[in-house]
DNA sequence: GCTTTGACTCTCG
DNA sequence: TCGAGAGCCAAAG
């Protein structure tokens, strides 16, 4: 198999499937492009060079908290109170940076 | 082509 | 329960 989409491609792929109204982590996303390179996925959500087709916001940690990026470090960018704002109007719940029912919106069946 | 960094995760103390 | 360290892979310099 010939890597002809550059890895950052691959977990745009993966975001895109994910339903509207849930979330997942970024080990999903490396468990599901087969490697184990949780960071990778995280630096091609930093690129983020397709905003709209690549929801970072619904890229959460493993133990569901939204926290782990521009967010807990840089409270002042707030930028990650309005991604859980756009994960809210999706039906996810958030409070205090955590996905509520996380398990329950994990999605990992891609 | 090697080194550094990174929006992570897991395990040990 | 919380904190620190190691491991893993990939992209950028």
């Amino acid at each position: 198999m010939k890597s002809n989409q550059s890895f950052n491609e691959k977990v745009y792929a993966l975001l895109r499937k994910v339903p509207k109204g849930k979330v997942t982590t970024y080990k999903a996303l490396a468990e599901a492009l087969g490697t184990k390179a949780y960071r990778a996925v995280g630096q091609a959500m930093r690129c983020n060079p397709y905003a709209p087709k690549v929801p970072c916001h619904r890229v959460v940690a493993s133990d569901g908290t939204v926290g782990g990026f521009s967010g807990s470090r840089n409270p002042k960018s707030r930028e990650v109170k309005r991604k859980i704002k756009i994960l809210r109007s999706e039906g996810v719940k958030v409070h205090n940076n955590t996905i509520v029912d996380f398990k329950k919106e994990y999605f990992l069946n891609f």
